[in-house]
RNA sequence: GGCCCCGUAGUUCAACGGAUAGAACUCAAGAUUGCGGAUCUUGAAAUCCAAGUUCGAUUCUUGGCGGGGUCACCA
């Protein structure tokens, strides 16, 4: 990459002037009129080479000068405080939008990650329970990190962890028992289980029938609804153009977590007041606090259950070189509790095990509610967003998706329906939109038989599309790093901006404009990034819309 | 109360210790006899407060203030 190519030229050059250095910051600068790359190196050093900054820089820049190495950098200058900016040739431009439309779908892959099988866990929907927009947030966010990460190379699994065990299936089926309706099961028998003696009792006594699977009539209607409810999740995700390679229950772990936490006690756990086996964190660190794993009337806990999860992770896949696992935030000083126990029990899986927590998904009436106080399911939103996009599937997607991942994935999403598919300008829309409207400009192109050519007019004008353009392989490289998709939508945003500007500036499918077939070319080139950026958002670009 | 996360234009979001803090919505003014007006151009508008580290702090440290999460048998 270029980037190497200049940071090398830097590196030698300061060799020659005798001056020592680690490593070597080259970045973008905000603005494009500063140049394409950037490096503050001479006011790092200025002070250890006891001279000032802008004078070193001059230094620099003239031993660079002198080696003139043949790398498609234009013109170095000095400017502001001490920086040294590199300002790419028209060459390098043209070169570039070469290799995008030869890698075509393959644009911006790398392979940082090459050999390695990664575990993404997310979404985890818990059958009996509505598929609700907070499941929403994290199946988009875990689709986008899994696609990201295949990008930069690694082999990719995704799983889905599910409660098909525990109180809260308890409460759905003692309220399916007395006719509710699947859909407000959960939230009947939830609401008799704290407000009703009697219903408590009869709950945990169902609990522990589906535990044994000692009663037929308990286990037809837990088998059907449990069925019922993995049917209508799959459909979600075929709507929200995502899937899984691994289901993993939790009844398949729960015995496997107790015995774990069975053979630690007196080393790392300890009986509780009322029998129960815990785990005291506070013990090891301020910052974790006391657990139960093993409940007084020897259930698995869910931190137990989740020791077995990561063990038989890596008993289906050996060779997992990262599990990742991707939670809403409000369970992460839980988690910490978790992992420190992971590190007591299983180092080797702990060490490679990542949680990335991600913010809430809001409405703007209050937290995951609508009005009425109920909890919204995706499915309701997604139907909602679609009738504002006249009935188009893959822009109400795209208006969400878009809404969830522009953002840093730590933070709290208000999700306001009116503005996600109205706004112009920052919304997954009008990155569809930028699409079409490039795809129906090469189509015109053909018409008139105009053919994309990447042999550079002199005369043109560096365009500040092409400046961006070849950036899209860094971005995917980052967002890798980081685990944050919000760098390809800010980048993707920036992108369509350039290209529209461009399309409002310019004529490009023009007969009498000898820059017409660069035109086109760099109209394709952007269509193929823009199509690649969208996939790992898990956006579809359309060709009209 | 302990611990954790977060405070950036009126609003919703960016900024890997760097330059004049960048967008979008809204608001004000303009463009188009053109390939998709779901567009483009121009303008107004912000780092919660106080110290510290640094050549340089929205970013790091400490202390306030404000919001959210979480703290033993639910997940």
């Amino acid at each position: 990459m270029i980037q190497e190519k200049i940071k090398n030229l830097i590196e030698k050059s300061l060799k020659n002037l005798e001056i020592e250095t680690e490593n070597i910051a080259l970045e973008h600068p905000s603005d494009l009129k500063m140049g394409d790359y950037s490096t503050n190196i001479a006011l790092a050093l200025a002070k250890k080479s006891k001279t000032n900054p802008k004078e070193l820089a001059e230094k620099i820049v003239s031993e660079i000068s002198r080696l003139n190495l043949e790398i498609g950098v234009q013109k170095i200058e000095v400017a502001g405080a001490g920086f040294i900016n590199f300002y790419l040739s028209p060459q390098f431009f043209a070169e570039s939008l070469k290799e995008i439309i030869e890698e075509g779908d393959k644009f911006g892959k790398n392979n940082s990650l090459e050999g390695k099988r990664i575990m993404v866990e997310h979404t985890d929907a818990n059958p009996f329970k509505k598929f609700h927009i907070g499941h929403l947030k994290s199946n988009t966010t875990g689709e986008a990190i899994s696609r990201i990460l295949e990008w930069n190379g690694a082999e990719v699994k995704r799983a889905c962890y599910q409660g098909d065990v525990g109180m809260h299936i308890a409460k759905a089926v003692w309220a399916l028992q007395s006719g509710t309706s699947f859909e407000e099961a959960y939230a009947v028998g939830a609401k008799a289980f704290d407000e009703d003696e009697k219903a408590k009792k009869e709950i945990k006594e169902i609990n522990k029938k589906i535990y044994e699977k000692s009663d037929e009539k308990i286990n037809e209607i837990y088998n059907s609804g449990r069925r019922e409810s993995l049917e209508s999740f799959d459909s979600v995700y075929k709507r929200l153009d995502s899937h899984f390679d691994y289901h993993f229950f939790e009844s398949e772990v729960e015995q496997t977590g107790k015995e774990v936490v069975k053979k630690n006690i007196g080393k790392i756990f300890e009986r509780g007041d009322m029998g129960a086996i815990i785990f005291k964190g506070e013990n090891f660190d301020k910052h974790l606090h006391t657990r139960v794993f093993v409940n007084s009337e020897d259930q698995s806990t869910y931190e137990a259950k989740e020791l077995g999860l990561n063990k038989k992770k890596f008993e289906v896949e050996p060779d997992l070189a990262q599990s990742i696992i991707v939670t809403g935030n409000e369970i992460r000083d839980y988690f910490k509790v978790l992992l420190k126990v992971l590190f007591l029990v299983f180092p080797d899986i702990a060490s490679k095990t990542r949680h990335i927590p991600h913010g809430i998904l809001k409405l703007p009436t209050g937290k995951m509610s609508s009005r009425t106080g109920s909890i919204i399911s995706a499915e309701n939103l997604i139907d909602e967003v679609k009738e504002k996009t006249k009935g188009n599937e893959i822009v109400a997607i795209a208006a969400i998706k878009y809404m969830i991942l522009r953002k840093a994935i730590g933070g709290d999403i208000i999700f306001d329906i009116e503005k996600s598919v109205s706004i112009e300008g920052d919304s997954g829309p009008y990155l569809q939109y930028s699409y079409a409207r490039a795809r129906s400009v090469l189509e015109k192109a053909v018409a008139e038989n105009i053919y994309p050519d990447i042999k550079r007019p002199n005369d043109l004008e560096i365009i500040e599309i092409e400046k961006i353009l070849y950036k899209f392989p860094e971005i995917v490289l980052r967002a890798a790093e980081e685990f944050e998709p919000h760098y390809i939508a800010n980048y993707l945003i920036e992108l369509a901006r350039a290209f529209n500007g461009f399309y409002g500036n310019n004529k490009i499918v023009d007969k009498n404009d000898p820059s017409s077939p660069y035109k086109i070319a760099l109209t394709e080139a952007f269509s193929l990034v823009m199509k690649n950026g969208l996939y790992l958002l898990g956006i579809k670009a359309p060709e009209r819309m």
